[in-house]
DNA sequence: AGTCATATTGAGTGATCGCTCAATGCCCGA
DNA sequence: TCGGGCATTGAGCGATCACTCAATATGACT
């Protein structure tokens, strides 16, 4: 009865988020749209309703990712507190891609968006608060482990920690010598490991 | 012989550098500008070439600011660290200001710039080197005043003492919780003055 | 193979973008 | 008092913005 849709709308939303994490909301235009998702105006509209809609829907999907390979850390098998650190190191050592996609999305936006699109920067402080959640629960993890002190605020050291993150994931944007931010992970990580009792 | 000209090129710089911190510059139209700076579109163009070259005249001017109020904290008669301490706790008691103004003007055009507007993503990062240097200059002193260890890495200090200062600000731009924002600036504090030997 | 429902098309919408320039208004020296 | 020279004006430039819709193409079902 319908017609199967002829694009792929996994790659279309993979390429917008590319190209927003890269230019941003209000750099990017919907030409720039069209030729990285190879559909024409109509269709782009059919299928995401409008740019802001889409942009939303990239957020959302780069949320998922990084709260997914956030998770994942929980999940092995070692400790969450050596999970952590290894983590935050693993930024400072970034692979010699894309310049544009190395500072976190959601902090693009936050720092993108304007009263005029306040929806999309509500959006991105939610999403910036569940990750932040996440690392809690990484450091309760820790806790229960017994590998930081009983009393820890876990709430205090996950916003540490995701300002650490941020910052490292700036200076990688700014591009900074190679080997300082090796260093400056180095130091975030040794930060982290320090609270080991 | 000359017109004097009726507007004052301070305030109208003055203006521009609000606009251009609070929306950015791509979300910045010239019709903003035209309301903000009370100039007619040709006033403008007369005065400060163009849009571009009139966000570099406000990004110049944030930057000799910010320079000069880091400045200052050398000249100050205390101990250069515990000046350090209290410039970044400073950051964690930001005035109930306009929330778009609060993340740091040099990092947001990093983040906001794209390739089309590359000269302004260099401006940007060459001031923020100038801003490590002379945040090095103000951990030289503290080690020149053997409050330091006298094998202290200043350059490694100073990235590492503008990265958080940057998150915190960002932070303080996420709008979360003035206590928490307390708890970070005062726990980055505490990191610098832990170097004390 | 034929029919229908739906997806795609792409020229074109009005609005707004950054920007220009001929006309105007104003200050200053004489 | 007046004329020369410069700053300001603001309508409007072509380009581009986000977006629409009547026409067309195509796959699914009988």
């Amino acid at each position: 009865m319908t017609r199967a849709r002829p694009y792929d709308r996994d790659m279309a939303l993979d390429a917008a988020l590319t190209l927003f994490w890269r230019k941003g909301y209000h750099a990017t235009s919907l030409k720039d749209l069209e030729a990285a998702l190879g559909m024409k105006p109509g269709s782009i509209y059919a299928a995401f309703q409008s740019k802001s809609a889409l942009y939303l829907a990239t957020l959302e999907r780069y949320f998922e990712r990084s709260r997914a390979s956030l998770a994942t850390l929980r999940g092995e098998t070692g400790s969450p507190l050596t999970a952590l650190a290894d983590f935050l190191r693993g930024f400072g050592r970034p692979a010699a891609g894309d310049p544009g996609r190395r500072a976190c999305m959601l902090v693009k936006t936050l720092l993108d968006v304007t009263e005029a699109d306040a929806g999309i920067g509500d959006r991105a402080r939610g999403y910036l608060d569940e990750m932040t959640a996440e690392i809690e629960r990484l450091f309760e993890a820790a806790r229960s482990a017994g590998e930081i002190a009983s009393d820890s605020d876990t709430g205090r050291l996950a916003r540490r920690y995701q300002a650490n993150m941020t910052a490292l994931r700036i200076e990688a944007h700014r591009g900074c010598d190679p080997a300082a931010l090796i260093e400056l992970a180095d130091d975030m990580a040794a930060e982290v490991e320090a609270l080991r009792v």
